[in-house]
RNA sequence: GGGGCGUUAGCUCAGUUGGUUAGAGCAGGGGACUCAUAAUCCCUUGGUCGUCGGUUCAAGUCCGACACGCCCUACCA
């Protein structure tokens, strides 16, 4: 049981709608966005998937707070996760909630089948409570402080003494399964540093999970016993299976796209991802994701954001202010993915000066304009090429294997590199032949240059649409490359026509100016 | 307490299985050019590769301590 080969399955995580989005979901779904069109680009059939995770008690109390409902709370704000996504201009295929209807009956049909394969049983539950965690603590994981109120010395939430019956999964009959998963599946966790960590806690021991609660029902409810709602981990995980047609493991979309390839999610979360996610799926006798990939966080000059301090900068003001693309590009340019990573001002106005209006704007507004100005504003028609035009010609058609190989590992920063060492090949190349001296001298050679340059540029633009959209579609539009499959990656080495008409160049990168940005 | 990762030019980082003068980008300095978004190109200043010791003909690259930093996990060896 493997989905099909040509088909690929992205997620992101499900973010929990109990506030608004922050730069650290845009963060996390642009870079899932970026794999997921570079995969459609290179012919495949992509499903990618990303949503909100509504359930649970926090989303309660927050609702009380505010005098809503939980479903009203979880509707405004998984609204606004949808909008930043639609600004963001992320080309998911669905935007899953776990309130959905279709959501119910997967995660009730997962249960049972947990349940069928004897990994069930009812018990009780006591111990200290933290509603913000959503875990137990043992007492001596708790303290209480000055003000009388007890705390997880751990994580410095409030915590309760919580008595419950509540059902338990057999996570501990799974820790030698999911070991020598691990040990077959290297890939399947990364990047290394955090799946050792995930491989060393399963090695430590697991206990069996507590996976359902009768305090409240804001929640999916356990079949066969109304009284208890899943917990939201249960419900949680499960959308990735919702997304893909389950419990319907017969239909079409099931065997298409489970499993899935990629769940891409934030260091935060790996434990539930990468070990309770897998014995689930054990249990259910479904096959399991083929990769966890764990990306880190991003922080602001090292300063954590906080609305006391008034330095929020939510995904939309961030995108305004410098550029959909341009933020695009320095997130996946900037920090290795995996690692953590900060931004600032300066970095950001550095890559999207540096990189994109110099090394790239500038490649095309200079090779294009030239070609306007003395080709008749037609593709230039090449002459037998030289050792120089064949060394930028092969430099930029091996791009498109590193790249693949890059975006294999989700490694973007790599694949973004390399790229930008041809850019740097063909700036260096473009100085060296001078084909503004050629004009007088020998314009077929002129021609030549011309030519090759703007054929680099054209690949270039297309290995770049995953990352940069906007801008790459109004850069092939100059170089007139039609749309749709003279795009994908297909056509990688389909080179320019000669004679082909070309419209009038136009920069595509504008430098971020300090002045306009201060007013 | 146990474990993991990191510590390489001002900044951000690369450095394969140990092997000639340790690299890139940015920043800094000098020069060139004019096709171009004051862009681009060339040259160039910066490093006792955290510290100490060891293995080796040879170590940034292996081993052992130690010092910082980050992370995971815990009072059980």
């Amino acid at each position: 049981m493997t989905s099909d080969e040509n088909s690929f399955y992205i997620t992101t995580a499900i973010s929990y709608p109990n506030g608004t989005p922050h730069i650290g979901h845009a963060y996390e779904v642009v870079a899932t966005d970026a794999m997921a069109r570079f995969k459609r680009l290179d012919g495949y059939d992509v499903f990618f998937m990303t949503g909100t995770d509504e359930h649970g008690q926090k989303m309660m109390q927050t609702a009380e707070k505010e005098g809503i409902t939980p479903a009203q709370l979880a509707q405004r704000n998984s609204d606004a996760f949808q909008a930043m996504n639609d600004e963001l201009g992320t080309s998911y295929d669905r935007f899953i909630r776990t309130t959905d209807a279709d959501h119910h009956a997967a995660a009730q049909e997962l249960w049972r089948r947990m349940e069928a394969n004897g990994d069930i049983y009812l018990d009780k539950y006591a111990g200290w409570y933290s509603v913000r965690d959503e875990a137990f603590y043992t007492e001596d994981q708790t303290e209480v402080r000055e003000d009388g109120v007890r705390y997880s010395t751990e994580t410095d939430t409030e915590v309760t003494w919580t008595e419950e019956e509540s059902y338990f999964f057999r996570l501990s009959k799974y820790q030698d399964k999911l070991l020598s998963f691990y040990a077959e599946n290297p890939e399947f966790g990364a990047p290394r540093s955090r799946f050792n960590e995930v491989i060393r806690f399963v090695e430590g021991g697991l206990n069996d999970l507590s996976i359902s609660r009768t305090t409240f029902d804001w929640g999916i409810p356990v079949p066969g016993n109304e009284k208890h709602v899943m917990y939201v981990w249960v419900d949680a995980l499960t959308n990735y299976l919702t997304g893909a047609g389950f419990p319907d493991v017969e239909s079409e979309s099931f065997k298409k796209y489970w499993p899935a390839d990629v769940h891409v999610i934030g260091k935060d979360i790996s434990r539930f991802h990468a070990i309770y996610w897998p014995a689930f799926l054990m249990s259910a006798k479904l096959p399991l994701p083929r990769r966890v990939m764990i990306h880190g966080f991003l922080h602001n000059n090292g300063v954590k954001m906080s609305k006391s301090l008034g330095n929020t900068v939510s995904p939309d003001d961030f995108a305004n202010r410098y550029g959909l693309d341009q933020i695009r590009y320095f997130f996946l340019r900037e920090v290795p993915f995996g690692a953590d990573g900060s931004y600032n001002h300066e970095t950001i106005v550095a890559r999207i000066n540096g990189d994109l209006a110099n090394n790239f704007g500038n490649l095309a507004q200079r090779s294009l304009s030239m070609v306007a100005k003395n080709c008749g504003g037609v593709v230039p028609t090449p002459q037998e090429l030289t050792e120089d035009d064949r060394e930028i010609l092969d430099a930029a058609a091996g791009l498109l294997d590193s790249n693949r190989a890059a975006y294999e590992r989700q490694e973007f920063s790599r694949g973004l590199e390399s790229i930008w060492q041809v850019l740097g090949d063909t700036n260096a190349y473009f100085a060296e032949q001078e084909p503004w001296k050629l004009k007088k001298t020998d314009p077929q050679r002129m021609e030549t240059v011309l030519y090759v340059t703007i054929e680099v540029v054209r690949q270039v633009a297309l290995l770049l649409q995953p990352v940069l959209p906007q801008a790459t579609t109004a850069m092939l539009d100059l170089l007139a490359v039609g749309e749709g499959s003279a795009r994908s990656f297909e056509n990688y080495t389909k080179a320019l026509q000669p004679g082909t008409q070309l419209p009038a160049p136009a920069p595509v990168f504008p430098r971020y100016e300090e002045e306009k940005a201060n007013a």
